[in-house]
DNA sequence: ACAGAAGCTTA
DNA sequence: GTAAGCTTCTGTT
């Protein structure tokens, strides 16, 4: 570069983002893949480009590059944590247009420059000043404040879409300030946007009028109590560090130490071809008639190039792969809902259904990622087409024990690698194979992977994406934005036959069979660690995962759109992950010594109850065996009232035996009593320090999000979903769920839930009032039907109405009600026949379900939740009438479920918020366990029982109230 | 070694 | 009558 040259600095990042809130919303025609912001992009470019060539102007560029952020977290993350800390995840459909925009610049032949670790601002200020210092003259192609500091004599800026040149006249009027001031005045007012904290109180004019009167910062807070006015001198006194960790933060970088040089953006005259090429696929199709008449090229003579993003332009592509052809295919699946004529994500979803399913799966086509030089290559490829799907392999299922061992990654179908990091040689001797050589080692491959991971502009797929996001952040990143396919497909498809794990998906959508695990690690006993895979067989395994995850959210992610529930998965399920993820890392302490001394007690108490057993029955049977123990009961000793189970054997259910027992037998009583004290010993107390984790001390229950078909969690390894809490021996096991000494638990459970959300959607105007009066709502009911007034009423007739309530909720029947209250049938049938007559709402509520789930196959929750119940159509009366129940009380659950998720989605923020410490640890469906120093417990239930109660809104506002109850102690049984 | 049934725990 | 998960026993692979 020479004195007269002309750099133009394009600030990439900073155009995306205003190009995509400024221009109006744009989607790729054929498949609606958003392009609003590239769109613009290109535009900008051409116009700047055609300029140069036009001398009029008097700008004319001889020296290009357009720059761009490389990852979010930079230097001055380590200067300032928060710094652009509370930026959210940018736009769902921005996310593919960050590559889109890095193949659109190279497209027009200019170079795309980013460095990781720095923004692009400090690379804009870097070579502002190589330019200034070579003698050429700069311009800023960005209208950013923050880059305002650079303008001077040579280096000006020019805002494309306002047409507006910016130099010092335009910052001094602007701001008041000359650009070289412009540092410590951001670093006095500080940028909400990015988190620069600036001193509270000082907004432009202020730091203008300040910064006149004391020339600069320094000398402004060395004299800051020369102010006058009383409130700006304290904050400016008080906040003096942070006005210097904020002049820091804006202050840009100069001396980057950059890979290429000036010379390495000489501009080249377009390649008229390659650019049209781009334009055609992207279809814009006057830009591509604009540049076809510039360059002298014809535009039919081109072809539209193949777009790792989103390549539906593909569409009549590679016809390979057996099974059901294409168009069947992709018909099959459309006839099953109503599609829309033109209906632009049912269309999309078609056409990647069809790519995805037909391009051929090759296991033996992955890449062994071996070297950091090909890990960096396939990172920039991830960043180039804006979309990871990726896969860890690690040593445990149990994500918080697990150790990795690789990761598979894959950016396009069929495009997939994978990355050994700790795999050993297979001989099993006691010292263990050693390492394998041609491995990357885990702390310099996740060096290179964390940028990517946490990178905004990438999205990242998983498939059950909660263990990886576990597992990573025991490794310090933080994986984000990010999508899960088997959430997808819950959100889609609960209910449906098929399941949501990779096999069952992979089968449905892609007719495919991935490779088994069992298959490469063997099974049984001569079963290995994948660890101890060869690494071929690993890449096969580990990457085709990867390969068919990222098939699966080309197929699946469309038709949340075309199926309307985006909104479920973004506001119910995806932002549920990071939370439960941060549940079960924080774990529950548990007391290892109340649950020995408890096992010591159940097993004495077992031990009594067998010798008595023994006794009466006369010979040493295993009583735990229903077979041995029903023969012996009805068969030999001849008990009366024997009924059979569907297998034939003779039931012993404890139901049956408390009948028994009730008419004087002595043996029947002592068998459930036995079966309850080995039931808490085996399940609760044996089996819980087991799971206590050797680093942590504290027991990680492990939530599944996908498991259930009415939305709600559930609770493994262990449950503790299911501790016990109806009897006084099982509530001892409560007791062993503790805190530390200055610590509280505090549990905070919905009253009544399932009940509100009925009187809420069905419309019940005496069970609203109730609510609405905080009145013993099976009273209410009891009154109602039996006519009898709430005051005296005798506990029996209130436990009946309970009953009928509750059955209710679960889809009532006269047999189940009769089987509960211990009633006839008919007395049961006679009931419900009086309580609809009282609730005649209640009736319609249930026949309008009936009739909806019939029509459609499904029901929804009032937030939109979809569960199917394809068996409601059966000819089978009783399993169609299952369907039926099941269908009614999903709404309610479902409901119930839904706003206790709403609920813990905003907890984290709004006890943050509140400055307090707790931290939530446990759901039980209604219930929320959280820990918390004890000082802050009377702040803390507030707000909690303030997010809980108001869960449901904005979306919904409920015609009940929601009631919370909550309480704190020192363990799980007190506060409950 | 695994799968299903029976039984029991929770909301 | 709804929704789950875990343990034990039992019979099959």
């Amino acid at each position: 570069m020479k004195k007269g040259d002309h750099l133009f600095l394009i600030d990439g990042s900073g155009y995306i983002f205003r190009a995509y809130h400024a221009l109006p919303p744009l989607t790729r025609k054929s498949d609606g893949l958003p392009v609003g912001a590239v769109s613009g992009f290109c535009n900008m470019l051409w116009k700047l480009m055609q300029d140069a060539r036009n001398t009029d102007v008097g700008i004319v560029p001889t020296h290009f590059a357009v720059i761009f952020d490389y990852s979010s977290k930079t230097f001055r993350n380590d200067l300032y944590p928060e710094y652009k800390a509370n930026r959210s995840a940018p736009p769902e459909d921005l996310i593919p247009q960050f590559g889109l925009i890095r193949q659109a610049t190279r497209a027009f032949n200019l170079p795309c420059v980013e460095m990781e670790g720095f923004e692009a601002d400090d690379l804009i200020a870097t070579y502002c000043r190589l330019a200034c210092e070579a003698g050429g003259d700069t311009t800023i192609i960005s209208s950013d404040k923050d880059l305002m500091q650079l303008v001077g004599e040579t280096v000006g800026m020019y805002d494309p879409m306002k047409d507006r040149q910016i130099g010092i006249p335009e910052v001094v009027e602007k701001w008041g300030v000359p650009p070289e001031k412009m540092i410590d005045l951001q670093a006095l007012t500080g940028d909400s946007v990015d988190n620069v904290p600036g001193v509270p109180g000082i907004g432009p004019k202020t730091a203008a009028q300040l910064l006149e009167q004391f020339g600069d910062l320094d000398e402004l807070l060395a004299r800051a109590g020369e102010i006058k006015q009383e409130k700006r001198r304290e904050s400016i006194i008080a906040n003096a560090d942070k006005a210097r960790i904020s002049r820091q933060l804006v202050t840009l970088k100069n001396d980057v130490p950059v890979a290429e040089g000036l010379d390495d953006f000489v501009l080249h005259a377009p390649d008229g071809p390659k650019l049209i090429g781009f334009l055609k696929t992207m279809e814009f199709t006057s830009l591509t008639r604009r540049v076809a008449e510039a360059t002298g090229t014809e535009a039919g003579d081109v072809q539209a190039i193949a777009v790792p993003v989103e390549r539906a332009d593909n569409a009549h592509g590679p016809d390979v792969g057996a099974g059901t052809p294409p168009v069947a295919r992709a018909a099959e699946i459309e006839t099953t809902e109503t599609p829309k004529q033109g209906d632009t994500p049912s269309l999309l979803a078609a056409l990647r259904l069809e790519r995805a399913a037909t391009a051929k799966i090759d296991t033996s086509a992955y890449e062994g990622i071996r070297d950091i030089a090909t890990l960096k290559a396939w990172v920039a490829e991830a960043r180039e087409a804006g979309i990871a799907a990726f896969d860890v392999r690690a040593t445990s299922t149990d994500p918080m024990q697990a150790e990795l061992i690789g990761l598979a990654m894959a950016t396009a179908p069929g495009r997939a690698g994978y990355i050994p990091f700790a795999h050993k040689s297979g001989n099993g001797d006691l010292l263990g194979g050693g390492m394998l050589e041609n491995q990357i080692p885990l702390r310099e491959a996740l060096a290179v992977l964390k940028p990517l991971f946490e990178d905004r502009s990438v999205l990242k797929i998983a498939q059950n994406l909660k263990y990886d996001l576990v597992i990573m952040s025991r490794y310090g990143i933080d994986v984000a934005p990010f999508d899960d396919t088997m959430l997808i497909s819950y959100v889609l498809d609960a209910g449906t036959p098929h399941g949501h794990g990779m096999d069952a998906l992979a089968d449905k959508w892609l007719g495919h069979k991935p490779l088994q695990l069992k298959d490469v690690t063997g099974s049984g006993k001569s079963s290995v660690g994948f660890d101890q895979v060869d690494i071929d067989r690993a890449t096969a395994h580990a990457a085709e995962d990867a390969d068919v995850t990222l098939r699966l959210w080309l197929v699946l992610k469309p038709r949340l759109a075309a199926k309307g529930l985006v909104s479920v998965y973004e506001r119910l399920e995806r932002p549920l992950v990071p939370v439960l993820a941060r549940m079960e890392q924080r774990g529950i302490s548990v007391d290892r010594q109340i649950l020995s001394r408890l096992s010591g007690e159940l097993a004495q108490g077992a031990a009594r109850l067998e010798e008595e057993i023994y006794l009466l029955i006369g010979e040493r049977i295993n009583i735990g065996s229903p077979k041995q123990l029903g023969d012996i009961l009805f068969g030999r000793m001849g008990l009366p009232g024997g009924s059979k189970t569907k297998t034939g054997q003779w039931s012993t259910s404890a139901q049956l035996l408390e009948d028994l027992a009730a008419e004087g037998h002595e043996l029947p009583r002592k068998i459930v009593d036995w079966r309850q004290l080995t039931k808490l010993k085996s399940t609760y107390t044996d089996a819980l320090p087991g799971f206590v984790n050797p680093d942590t001390k504290r027991v990680h229950t492990s939530y599944a999000l996908a498991a259930t078909t009415t939305g709600r969690l559930s609770s493994s390894d262990p449950n503790l979903q299911n501790i016990p809490v109806r009897t006084a021996e099982g509530r001892k096991i409560r007791t062993a769920f503790i805190t530390d000494k200055s610590l509280r638990l505090v549990s905070a459970d919905y009253s009544q839930i399932e009940l509100r959300v009925l009187a809420h959607v069905a419309e019940i105007p005496q069970l609203r009032q109730a609510f609405a009066d905080g009145a013993d709502i099976h009273a209410i009911t009891a009154s109602e039907m039996f006519n009898v007034p709430v005051e005296g009423m005798p506990s029996e007739v209130r436990r009946r109405a309970k009953a009928i309530n509750f059955g209710i909720i679960y889809g009532i029947s006269a047999f189940g009600l009769a089987n509960q209250l211990s009633i006839p049938r008919e007395e049961a049938s006679a009931y419900i026949k009086k309580y609809f007559e009282r609730f005649p709402g209640i009736r319609d509520y249930i026949e309008e379900t009936k009739a909806y789930a019939r029509e459609h196959g499904f029901v929804e929750t009032i937030f939109g939740r979809r569960i199917h119940y394809p068996d409601i159509r059966s000819s089978n009366p009783s399993l169609r009438a299952f369907n039926e129940r099941a269908s009614i009380n999903a709404r309610l659950q479902g409901t119930a479920a839904d706003i206790i998720r709403r609920a813990m989605i905003r907890m984290e923020e709004a006890l943050d918020k509140a400055k307090l410490s707790a931290r939530m640890l446990l759901q039980v469906h209604d219930e929320l366990i959280f820990e918390t120093v004890e000082v802050e417990v009377e702040a803390t239930i507030p707000v909690v029982r303030h997010v809980m109660e108001n869960a449901a809104m904005p979306a919904v506002s409920m015609s009940v109230p929601l009631h919370v109850d909550a309480r704190a102690a020192n363990n799980w049984d007190e506060a409950h």
